[in-house]
DNA sequence: TAGCTTAATCGTATATCGACGATGAACGAT
DNA sequence: ATCGTTCATCGTCGATATACGATTAAGCTA
């Protein structure tokens, strides 16, 4: 029996933390909870990127899962999964309540 | 006055999490966590990787703040920062509780 | 001093990321 | 049908990340 920590445990979180790790997805996240309500391409306005790159950060945020895009008609509307945001709470607080007990 | 967030603001908590990002860093720390006391080079024995490639991963984390390393002798022993994790929980925490009070 | 251990760094190769212009696809309006 | 709007995707390019063998540096021991 092997010791060697199995690191595709870890792989959940570090994806989710990899979707984060990125200061305009970040604000992305803080504008659609700032809205409330679901909001589209006025990312695209609001935001110093071109419309490419501002579609290619809300991908990584869907495909992690963080957020939620719903097309409606012409125009795509984001929004953040509140329950995935809480299930990511739950394992970085999980992760930190471990690290702070050290030493 | 433009409304374009500031991405700087969001560089550091960006960066943290990018020093979280990967299976390899997060194993490394649970491991510093459970060992208590301070580790060394006997975090390589355990992970399946190369010495070069732990030295690496063990480099971002200092970097980025997360651990400390102090030389002893021949050895290094790293610790984590129990301060610099409660900072980065209390930074995540802020985030997460804007993020779900959304929609 | 010579040899051993430990760990950082170098050099290299490959993969992934991030940005953006250009293009394409879907839809609504005329 | 044609146009305009909105947004995803493609293709490309430079930068960064990751892995690892090889080397180096530092310290201990005999």
């Amino acid at each position: 029996m092997s010791n060697k920590p199995n690191l595709e445990k870890y792989e959940p979180l570090a994806e989710a933390c990899k979707a984060l790790s990125h200061p305009a997805r970040l604000a992305i996240l803080q504008r659609l909870a700032e809205q409330g309500t679901c909001i589209c391409g006025e990312i695209v306005d609001v935001m110093p990127l071109s419309q490419a790159s501002v579609s290619q950060h809300l991908k990584v945020l869907k495909q992690a899962g963080l957020i939620t895009g719903t097309i409606e008609g012409p125009r795509t509307c984001y929004c953040i999964d509140t329950k995935a945001i809480a299930r990511l709470r739950k394992s970085t607080e999980a992760l930190f309540g471990k690290l702070e007990s050290c030493c």
